[in-house]
DNA sequence: GAGTACGCCGTACAACGTACACTGTTATAG
DNA sequence: CTATAACAGTGTACGTTGTACGGCGTACTC
């Protein structure tokens, strides 16, 4: 049986056991199990991540996987702790604190969008590895000039992370996307029928955001203006309130 | 083969086509699998939504739950769209603006907090739905005072409830937090001597906000820090900038 | 050289969504 | 009145998933 999850995501910290040398010499680890994984994950989503499919690219048998990971679980757990350990982490510098916090919304989607299954692992116990802790950490730096005090600190880099899990969702290619416009020529006008002329507003509304969204000009502006409500949000802190 | 989705999620419509008329009487309808579902669904969550299961409260066969729905991710859109239709559309009355996202915020939340299973469906086709439409009408009104236009009126109610969506997948118990609470014993001194002296901050901010989740006070913190936020974030754009 | 810890593997099981072929029932067409 | 077509419902079966279990062979320790 493998290590527990724990240790599993610290096996690079000098501290972290190592287990008996006996028997065969391991072909594969659990780092280049978590390679392989995070490669499956990039091309094929979550979803390609089978343990089955995990093993046959590493060349072992489907069991053999359950030798370096207790469960595929653990294994979503560690693939996000890596890819938040590979996270390049610019430094703040002299910025103001707006600056820094709209480059780590923008990290922080560009990370999104980089391995967009993130979002489809709920599991929080990542939070106990090495690099979701120094991508914490990192992340707490950007909003010290807002002065806040610790518990605060915390809820508004919550606060600016779930803005950016939630955009990233709604910039993300919808697998239904094809299926629903496969059948569109056939459900809009059923469509129109059903509303008739109900809910003005919603139409109109509905309409001018749908046309914006595959129009030309910036590719969402939903992102634009969330974010910038984002910093204005925060200003409100240091600025005593609104006036 | 029942009727396609958009048919289905508007069934209660008068113009809605309600096939032939031959063939045994239906014991069971599209309407009555989405009430089970939804039961189901509020006691068991969405893994406890089988085919299998349903069937077996219905008093019918597996198979026959495919006479009125299509499929599986079908009938998640239709009960999605069956919780909108359901929710309480509190009148908006004489309050301003920020009265009213905070209601549309608290109702969303209360909700999702009925219905937890919300945060698992992300299929967006329930946005044809009567339930989904009327909710999406009901709460741009409420943006109303903002005078935004169409895109930016959109984009502010999508800002609103991701908020309210993400703060709500924070407020619900996680799965994982028994098995957190019971390996941690072992894994918080490991922790511990992993860390050592690094990352002084993230361990700081951290323990404080760890403290603050269950400890007495509000329920959470980061409700009501970020719901402040949103709406200072808005505040700005009708105060014409940030001062 | 004996013992043991360990990597690896084959088989097997329960659960899932659902395709398919079928039976039986009922309203309609001739 | 009968033949037909449309429909609700069922049983079986397939492919896929995660993973428990027991066995086999290897390499280190005593």
């Amino acid at each position: 049986m493998p290590l527990p999850l724990i240790d599993l995501l610290w096996r690079d910290h000098p501290d972290a056991p190592t287990g008996g040398r006996r028997g065969p010499r391991a072909r594969v680890t659990t780092g280049s199990v978590l390679d392989a994984a995070l490669r499956l994950a990039d091309a094929d989503g979550l979803a390609g991540v089978t343990v089955r499919h995990l093993a046959a690219d590493l060349g072992v048998s489907t069991m053999s996987v359950y030798t370096h990971v207790n469960s595929r679980d653990d294994l979503l757990v560690l693939m996000v702790d890596a890819a938040h350990l590979r996270m390049e982490r610019i430094p703040h510098g002299r910025a103001g604190w707006r600056s820094r916090v709209r480059r780590v919304a923008e990290a922080n989607l560009a990370l999104i969008q980089q391995h967009p299954w993130l979002l489809d692992v709920v599991d929080d116990r990542s939070a106990l590895g090495p690099g979701t802790i120094a991508k914490y950490d990192h992340e707490l730096e950007a909003l010290e000039a807002l002065g806040l005090e610790d518990t605060d600190r915390d809820a508004a880099l919550t606060f600016v992370l779930d803005f950016v899990r939630a955009s990233a969702r709604a910039l993300r290619p919808q697998p239904r996307a094809g299926e629903m416009a496969e059948h569109w020529p056939e459900w809009g006008p059923r469509l129109a029928t059903y509303l008739g002329d109900d809910h003005p507003l919603a139409r109109r509304v509905g309409a001018a955001a749908g046309e914006a969204l595959g129009g030309p000009g910036s590719p969402s502006h939903a992102w634009d203006f969330g974010l910038t409500r984002v910093l204005d949000g925060l200003d409100a802190l240091s600025s005593g309130g609104r006036p």
